[in-house]
DNA sequence: AATACCACTATCTTTTAGGATACTACTTAA
DNA sequence: TTAAGTAGTATCCTAAAAGATAGTGGTATT
């Protein structure tokens, strides 16, 4: 492989962690791969995140086009969040994730 | 889908980003793929990282045992690091993480 | 003998992420 | 009508990550 794209791949592998990357992106994806959730359900999903980063991190995710924030017209209140179709796609590698998490765990336990 | 299985994904992820997280510890994984590096073979490879934050990230990384620092013995010069097998169990996690972030920025500029 | 490369270490500074805490404007249920 | 919940904002602060820069002790090269 040509040294060129070798390259572009450390830089996509920047990329990709500089989006799920950070204390909370991943965990944020990977709750709302589960389901559509709204703003709390999130923080309690969570536990520790505050409201300030919690607000920060889905702004991000929706600038990426990750996530959209859908207002129920009936009611001002019911707002949720939920992945785009682009947001989904990164399921398989959230499972991914998921998996080898645990095998490390293992690892470095054991 | 239980509760408490779901938290333990959320911390699986936090986890994983954790180790391959950050502003160069993915790229440093994904370029020891390819092959084993020197210290500044792995300077040059990542273009901008400081000599003080590549050899904390690798000690970071030998700490998780997902690579290993070799000192050949019949020179002290050559230093390799190298992936172990644990840390060769990411590279297919890598090789989606590159794909993905192809496709991300199709969709983002595109 | 001088220069350049190797693998770092040390110090200092800046940047960024994210926590703590309090508050707001609105709505729904008791 | 009061209390509790929803979806956030605003301000301040701290800790950690990482850059800038210089230096060290060794080796290999010419």
């Amino acid at each position: 492989m040509k040294n060129k794209q070798k390259q572009i791949q450390l830089r996509d592998v920047q990329d990709v962690i500089d989006i799920i990357g950070g204390r909370w992106r991943g965990a944020i994806l990977a709750s709302l791969c589960d389901k559509e959730k709204r703003f709390n359900e999130l923080k309690r999903d969570l536990g520790s995140i505050t409201p300030r980063t919690l607000t920060k991190e889905l702004k991000y995710l929706e600038m990426n086009k990750l996530i959209i924030r859908e207002v129920d017209a009936s009611s001002v209140v019911t707002i949720v969040y939920r992945l785009t179709k682009h947001g989904k796609s990164l399921e398989p590698l959230i499972g991914q994730i998921v998996i080898w998490g645990q095998k490390h765990r293992k690892v470095v336990l054991g």
